[in-house]
RNA sequence: GGUUCGGUAGUUCAGUUGGUUAGAAUACAUGCCUGUCACGCAUGGGGUCGCGGGUUCGAGUCCCGUCCGGACCGCCA
């Protein structure tokens, strides 16, 4: 046995017992003719003291450890004489009589401690040892006990976990896949799930009325702080449910695992609000519910006034900034600035000064009168103090923008505080999209979502206007999951894809499987997904869901640890029949 | 595919209108120090300023190209 006790476990209760510790140097503090190292494992950190007048032999050999070293010693567990109130082992400390260096280390290219001198690069290449930081640990413990309370809350409910292949065909549609060649079939290829939708929804039609996942799902689109290639989700389905079923169950598994992980009782419902409102007051189909700062439209208001700018917009918002008035010029430059940056892409941005003594003062004063902005500030529910900030032109694109304002506001103004959580169902999503440049529809969520019983007639007139059953749980501006209700009608499913475009051996090719089981007695039925990476991130307040994977990848799709992707040899390409294009100059 | 920021010691960074021998902190090494816990003090080693080209008497600094990394837009049913 290497070791009796952990490095995280002794007390003043253990004084007295002779323990054997195993774990790395953490820091080597020499005082002359006492040396103490903090000795460190996965459990906590326990002081080990080396004495010359008690033993200077040990004292000597104690003189040859470095950082990171991993050692095994036996000692007595004694109080100490000055205590560190900052650790839970602070009180005791090792006497240790015998010392056994289990293995040396290299200096390592980064300071190993919760504030480390290293940035992400270097960490993640040398990620084994990032791993050792506790900060990066409890992240990857956080992560167990969400899915083990995960899979806890399920199976008391009769879900089954159930795997799906992770060889499977490559469908078009949607994101891009990661591709598998098959030496056996050459030229044919298996592509790696982006989810297993199509077949969860098989398993409905086998029986398995309650089914879940804790899965990794693969996508090939550009990476960003919470996209990887490989990503897992929750995933889940149940037979002979409602669309309110569905919320119902997963917004129970939210609030246990705000219970479980964070120890935050949710007593109330979740909201729901439809996509159109979303949309309407928030320019965002996933609004960050913490602070209102909602969208008012002034579009009306403005008109007639010869101010050409708003005259000529198809839409004309605004939002209202508490206490913001006394802005300075500097800092209204760098809000227009932030709006007109490209990736936002406003052509510029009015704001309106609500002042202390009942007065206005606007980038627009010329074209309105005090009358004028008075209304636009009653409309804005805008009081003394306030700063209206206005954004305008073509509807979408404005209500973006001013989507991205309204963030940057509530970050600037705190209003953004990572302890606080606001939950959110955003209900009624469309069911198709308009995709303007090639002139056809694709389905927004996915091409089994189903419409909404009572807009189905639209189908055949009014493709924008049906609503699907479909669902995103949203959390402080967080997608953390979403799903829908599916159809499970071959005639709708038919009529599905002839709206998508497809024809009908098209549809048969690709989802043939799915259609053909559809006429064995499928039952009604609808599911979701939650994003693991995402929900960790947002309990644990991380920035990117990166910090929350063991091996992440970066914004290159690559490991820079692995170094992969990585060039094969021909052989192997010759064996899967693979000829690669020379690369272009 | 695009926008933008960055690349200088093992690491994190500073480096002025282009101008002498490129600095700091930390890490590392050596010495001193018997109650430290971010120990302290002293000394020391450590640099292809990402790479290539250009402008210039002179480039870490300016220009062009390129590679790498971060954030974002497009994309992500």
């Amino acid at each position: 046995m290497y070791r009796t006790k952990t490095c995280g476990e002794l007390r003043l209760s253990n004084v007295d017992e002779l323990v054997t510790l195993a774990g790395w140097v953490q820091r080597i503090r020499k005082m002359g003719g006492m040396t103490f190292i903090d000795l460190r494992d996965r459990y906590g950190i326990t002081q080990l003291a080396f004495n010359q007048d008690v033993n200077s032999q040990l004292w000597e050999q104690s003189n040859d450890l470095g950082r990171e070293f991993v050692i095994q010693v036996q000692g007595l567990v004694k109080e100490r004489s000055s205590k560190n109130k900052n650790i839970p082992t602070g009180e005791i400390e090792i006497i240790v009589s015998e010392l056994n260096i289990l293995n040396a280390s290299e200096i390592p290219p980064f300071t190993i401690e919760d504030e480390t001198d290293g940035g992400d690069d270097i960490r993640m290449k040398y990620r084994y040892l990032d791993l050792r930081r506790t900060v990066v640990r409890k992240n990857l413990e956080m992560r167990h006990q969400m899915a083990f309370e995960t899979r806890s809350f399920l199976n008391e409910r009769n879900f089954l976990e159930v795997e799906t292949p992770v060889l499977i065909s490559s469908t078009p549609e949607g994101a891009r896949d990661f591709l598998v060649p098959s030496r056996m079939n050459q030229g044919q290829f298996y592509a790696l799930p982006q989810s297993p939708q199509t077949l969860k929804q098989l398993l409905m039609v086998s029986g398995f009325d309650r089914y879940f996942q804790i899965v990794k799902c693969f996508r090939d689109e550009d990476l960003r702080a919470d996209r990887q290639p490989e990503f897992t989700q929750i995933d889940c389905e149940m037979s002979f449910v409602t669309q309110e079923d569905v919320l119902q169950m997963f917004e129970g598994l939210t609030k246990h695992l705000f219970k479980k992980v964070k120890g935050m009782d949710i007593k109330y419902d979740f909201p729901r609000m439809t996509y159109a409102d979303a949309m309407k007051y928030y320019g965002c189909d996933k609004p960050d519910t913490r602070f209102e700062m909602k969208f008012v439209e002034l579009k009306d208001l403005t008109e007639g006034k010869n101010f050409v700018v708003f005259d000529s917009a198809e839409y004309v918002g605004a939002i209202c900034s508490k206490g913001c008035t006394s802005y300075t010029r500097k800092q209204l430059d760098e809000l227009t600035d932030f709006v007109k940056r490209p990736q936002i892409g406003a052509k510029g941005l009015v704001y309106v000064k609500c002042e202390e003594d009942g007065s206005f003062k606007s980038s627009v004063d010329k074209f309105y009168s005090q009358e004028d902005l008075q209304k636009w500030a009653e409309r804005c529910n805008a009081k003394a103090g306030d700063l209206i900030l206005i954004l305008c032109g073509e509807t979408e694109k404005t209500q973006k923008q001013l989507s991205e304002l309204r963030l940057e506001m509530g970050s600037k103004l705190g209003l953004r505080n990572k302890d606080i959580y606001s939950c959110l169902w955003v209900v009624d999503f469309p069911l198709l999209e308009k995709d303007e440049e090639l002139n056809r529809f694709f389905a927004k969520h996915h091409p089994f979502t189903s419409p909404k019983p009572e807009d189905i007639s639209m189908l055949d007139s009014a493709l924008e206007k049906v609503r699907a059953n479909a669902y995103d749980m949203v959390i402080n501006g967080v997608e953390v999951g979403g799903g829908s209700i599916r159809i499970y009608d071959s005639k709708l499913q038919n009529k599905m894809f002839q709206v998508l475009g497809f024809t009908e051996e098209k549809a048969q090719d690709q989802f043939g499987f799915l259609m053909n089981a559809f006429k064995y007695g499928a039952p009604p039925h609808g599911g979701l997904a939650f994003g693991l990476d995402r929900f960790v991130s947002l309990f644990a307040g991380l920035d990117s869901i990166r910090d929350c994977i063991a091996f992440p990848k970066n914004n290159s799709g690559r490991d820079v640890m692995l170094d992969a992707p990585s060039f094969i040899e021909q052989e192997q390409l010759d064996e899967l029949g693979i000829c690669v294009k020379p690369k272009e100059d």
